[in-house]
DNA sequence: ATCCCAATTGATAATGATTCTCATTTTTCT
DNA sequence: AGAAAAATGAGAATCATTATCAATTGGGAT
């Protein structure tokens, strides 16, 4: 079942399917959410906050967690839903490892892959264009027009490992 | 949550850590069980008949699908509890991609990765030596003790870009 | 071949993450 | 301010997967 299917969200962005907006760390929250055609609310802020507060990759349960810290009343209905519509318009990144829920971060202009700890779950981001280079070349081999990756090394860090 | 903590399986495994038996397409699925310390049962074998047969990539419903077919007594749960246990001991090799169901594959010895199609869901296996060193290369970057990785590359097979 | 007991099974309940529903409330535009 | 459209939150629903547990079965000992 596809993803895209089984949204309940309103469909005013079929008219703005390009969003340029800037994505950069200076770009104030209030923007962001203008620049992706929605209303602007108190929750969207607080959770667009959270997200780009740190160079943690929080899952939607940390978010709402966080969130409602100051804002009591949200439900993580709206958590979720905002997160989806961020994530589809590449605002942010979801990565999924093993069954485990999904963690979102803040896309930054650059791409980049990630090696984690399997001890104490810490993610280091790391970018290879070496790397990225034979991806492509993979995928030409095979006729594939490459849209998206996903790489993901898993180890231990060295402070799991003294 | 670590998957192996909410695990119902009897810990008798725990005498045999070390599985050495032969993955390869001969050894005979019997044998492939004997080997894991299990009992022999009709439904194993039947599961691991369907896990093997593929070139495909089986979600653990499909699976239970094709084996009903012929022994419709099966319960889902044994499925999910045996592909749990090859997994364990990377008889299968599960992959998961975006919140979709887990795929399974017969590990055979080489490892490889995945060139996924976005739109058929189909599957192309590929190796990469040069990527292989490349992330070997990046985690010591990183004082990381490379266990494990996964890399997906997803975009539009040759079929359905006609 | 039979007995025994731990391993296995299947039905079903439970879980966890995520999505949907829908009545109510907010935003934004006028 | 007022209206239309979008957004919200509470809770139900869904989907994949795991746990529970009573009944059954495999396989080593006899």
């Amino acid at each position: 079942m596809n993803p895209q299917t089984q949204n309940d969200l309103p469909v005013s962005n079929v008219q703005t399917p390009l969003i340029k907006a800037s994505r950069s760390p200076k770009t104030p929250s209030k923007t962001v959410i203008r620049n992706l055609g929605l209303k602007v609310t108190d929750q969207r802020i607080a959770i667009i906050e959270v997200v780009r507060s740190g160079p943690k990759h929080f899952t939607a349960q940390e978010i709402y967690e966080i969130v409602t810290e100051k804002n009591p009343e949200i439900g993580f209905a709206t958590v979720y839903r905002f997160l989806r519509k961020l994530s589809e318009n590449s605002f942010v990144t979801e990565v999924r490892l093993g069954g485990m829920p999904a963690r979102y971060e803040w896309a930054l202009k650059k791409h980049h892959d990630h090696l984690t700890c399997t001890q104490c779950q810490k993610i280091v981001e790391f970018e290879n264009p070496e790397i990225e280079r034979l991806q492509s070349k993979v995928a030409k081999e095979f006729g594939f027009e490459l849209s998206d990756h996903v790489l993901e090394l898993y180890g231990i860090c060295p402070d799991c490992r003294k």
